[in-house]
DNA sequence: CAATCCGTGTAATCGGCGCTTACATTCACA
DNA sequence: TGTGAATGTAAGCGCCGATTACACGGATTG
């Protein structure tokens, strides 16, 4: 928790709205501390992680008092909802991205697409993923933003994956078995490589989103009625 | 992080060592502090989660002064340190014993049993479990206790998931691929019940032990060959 | 047995934190 | 133009981790 020396904050000096001909310096008003916090926000967790995040840092990032967040944020966990909306966002937005690529009529297929999408960002937004899959660093069930993405993102791979049995592509009995194992899976991976484990299975950083696509196809592969052989009874 | 109003300090005086005849009130050197403050920062592990652990906190149950813990550790990571090799001697002592109980000729079996006393342990003690697999609330690095100790379960589910691949019990090619693919898998889960995902996945706290066992079958059925079937060609 | 050293306790203090309160400034609207 | 609501500042509270100076007392040693 102890900060090192800080510039003494810097102060972009970011008249936004209501700006028209005031004056060069920071007027009294802000204009959107609401957002330029939440921007500050993230980008400490970015640096360092969700619990790097101070209310107290965050407004000396945008130039304003300790006392000026409160007015936007009841507290800390607030600030950290809004945070996390945010990169709950961003991440839907790039996972639903992802999926326009995905072949219509393979359910499987889209399901692979997905489980990919979503580890690519987790490896690349490690910090950010954290905000939005603890529980620990602000309220999910107060945060309706997060809530209903996750609950979309959530409910679309549920879907695809229930379409992929449907369709007759899966060898399991148990459709929500296989949902939770996926799901284990995908987010054992996340978190494996954001709780640092992956060096110690052999696993470079270089290597890890390759390593990603390939348990995901070994878990497809595991679950997946064989498709062509000429065996099967 | 604002602690709602306690008793004062109950102070259970605990002379341990040396205290031969001393008097009742506890003596100026309490004996054992170093031991009795892991134990009351385990116990904060266990009601709150490794975040709500505070070194004066945990120096309030002992019943010594807000400086004391710093003569036998260095800072609060230190104290985490010593709670989380304790958390990790628990952990392994569990697994290994249920291990004694597996089928000797049966890698897979073996794997099993492997996975599922994983999964018990980290159901019944999961913020115990948080504090040794997350990397934030000590060095892992500088604590050989928990590197030793977790370096010998990750080599026994490894050895044992090899025997299996040597003894050609599996389907799969790549071996690597299969052992990070299970770490993920009872990783994500134990990680889902920590992070309280597994309510959205209709897994009441009653099932998660049921649906534990049930997700490590559906991994080693993926990744079995397949035994006794009339079928496979 | 007495002197003393050092391990281990206390007391006081520091700066950082989340958060609240009282007050100041400015915007927006009647 | 006046006035209240919105939103900034200043100061302060208690908690935290950590440090320092000092007090106690068990063990070692002459």
């Amino acid at each position: 928790m102890r900060r090192p020396a800080k510039p003494p904050s810097v102060r972009p000096a970011k008249p936004r709205r209501a700006a028209a001909r005031a004056p060069a310096a920071r007027p009294y008003h802000h204009g959107d501390l609401r957002r330029v916090l939440i921007d500050a926000a993230m980008q400490l967790v970015g640096e360092g992680g969700p619990e790097a995040v101070s209310v107290r840092e965050a407004a000396r990032r945008a130039g304003v008092s300790p006392g000026a967040p409160f007015r936007h944020f009841p507290s800390r966990d607030a600030l950290m909802n809004a945070v996390a909306e945010e990169a709950q966002r961003r991440f839907r937005a790039e996972i639903e991205t992802a999926l326009v690529d995905a072949p219509a009529g393979d359910p499987l297929g889209r399901f692979r697409c997905l489980g990919i999408a979503y580890l690519r960002w987790t490896m690349q937004n490690p910090t950010h993923f954290e905000i939005i899959s603890s529980r620990r660093f602000f309220d999910h069930d107060r945060s309706a933003g997060v809530s209903s993405d996750n609950a979309e993102l959530i409910g679309l791979t549920e879907r695809t994956l229930a379409e992929a049995f449907s369709a007759g592509q899966l060898v399991a009995r148990d459709l929500k078995q296989v949902q939770i194992a996926g799901r284990a899976l995908v987010y054992g991976f996340a978190r494996m490589h954001i709780d640092g484990h992956l060096p110690r299975w052999g696993v470079g950083e270089a290597e890890v989103e390759r390593m990603a696509a390939d348990i995901v196809d070994l878990f497809i592969a595991g679950i997946a009625r064989p498709a062509t052989p000429a065996a099967k009874v």
